[in-house]
DNA sequence: GCTTTAATGTAAACTCCCTTAACATGAGTT
DNA sequence: AACTCATGTTAAGGGAGTTTACATTAAAGC
């Protein structure tokens, strides 16, 4: 019967890659009854192993959350690099395309958002950890980078201030408006209409042109 | 010895006044180790009390997270409404002192701020925490709808779109960088400088002239 | 005073989690 | 074919949280 029982059968003795398959009930997990929805023993049972199992891979519960955080940095900054795509067509375009890929992620994966943003993990629990969310954020720097190489000489904002703004007016509404059925907060526009306009708005401060 | 049996002695079998006894210890505890980092019964702990008490004041450990948060958006409200000050001394210049106001708030009061934004809790739990999230963000409303007013007609933009804009901005300023020792990522300015800047450049962008 | 009622306390049953130690399996190596 | 290491499993101890049932105290009303 049950499908843990069939599985086993299949699987045989050894699972095969338990590491991935944990991170990947954590993620459900996370989604279903958030970051501190779940523990340890409830992760090894939704991978269908024994409660011991899981310490051949990780230390605790908080080591196996930042492995779920730490990959979902790595996606995070692919999503964000693929928005920018190297400021094609035109850096601006390309800029608010990085705004629609934030929103984007925390929309489609909000277990790694969560696990990223809202688990109350140290943001420096580990180096890998810490790189990886570095390299995120560091799309989101390159992009300001250059945007502001736009602007006439006397005109320009710190970059990193420009791109610690749009991290917090992208992360502000993914947190507030942005998931599903978490902030579900009834509102006249979606969260990517918000941000667009508010990055448009915020924009125009600075001094760039409106594209016609 | 221990306080807690002389704090007993000198109170009597009863408690007095558990039910906000128990709003105060959730708040100790989530300062300390977050939204999720306490138990019913750690609550009943601190309090001082049995760990069967709680229940004659709260369903579950989620009721008594739900009236922290509704406590703490009574007086998000009330700090948000000294900062606005009714528009004085003018509606710009009261309109950043809300911004202050916000920032302040999650930094003087943490716990309350997470309970309110970082438990979990679906926003409409119940009326009441619905009601007093919707008086809180009924300032920001109100300060937008007065500022939206001073532009000339036709470049108004709508007030409650601003005032969304506005929330995004400090809640993301806040999450990721307002809180003493959560948020730690090491930055060059602090989160007040950067929500002013912010603010700054999108009302220019929106067409507020900026003060002398 | 006596009775009633609300507010806690105590105790105990139940469940679940964490963690480690000891043993089992199996896949690759020699 | 035997060896070995990584990976799982069982089993067991120790804690802790939840929840209910029942006892006790304080305060208020008759």
């Amino acid at each position: 019967m049950s499908w843990k029982r069939r599985e086993r059968e299949a699987r045989g003795y050894h699972h095969g890659n338990l590491r991935e398959a944990l991170i990947q009930a954590a993620r459900e997990l996370i989604k279903e009854k958030g970051p501190a929805g779940f523990t340890f023993a409830d992760a090894a049972r939704s991978a269908g192993v024994s409660a011991a199992a899981p310490y051949r891979h990780f230390r605790d519960r908080e080591a196996l959350l930042a492995d779920v955080a730490r990959e979902g940095f790595q996606r995070f900054e692919a999503m964000l690099s693929t928005g920018w795509a190297n400021g094609k067509p035109d850096a601006l375009t390309a800029f608010n395309n990085v705004g629609k890929a934030y929103l984007a992620f925390a929309r489609v994966e909000p277990a790694y958002y969560a696990a990223m943003f809202e688990s109350g993990l140290p943001p420096d629990l580990n180096a890998d950890l810490r790189a990886a969310a570095d390299r995120a954020f560091g799309v989101l720097r390159t992009a300001a980078d250059a945007l502001v190489a736009l602007l006439p000489a006397g005109k320009r904002p710190p970059a990193l201030m420009m791109s610690l703004h749009v991290w917090a007016m992208a992360h502000g509404i993914a947190s507030l408006f942005g998931r599903g059925d978490a902030g579900r907060r009834a509102l006249p526009m979606t969260a990517e209409e918000l941000l667009e306009s508010q990055m448009l708005i915020y924009l125009q401060g600075l001094g760039f042109p409106q594209k016609a």
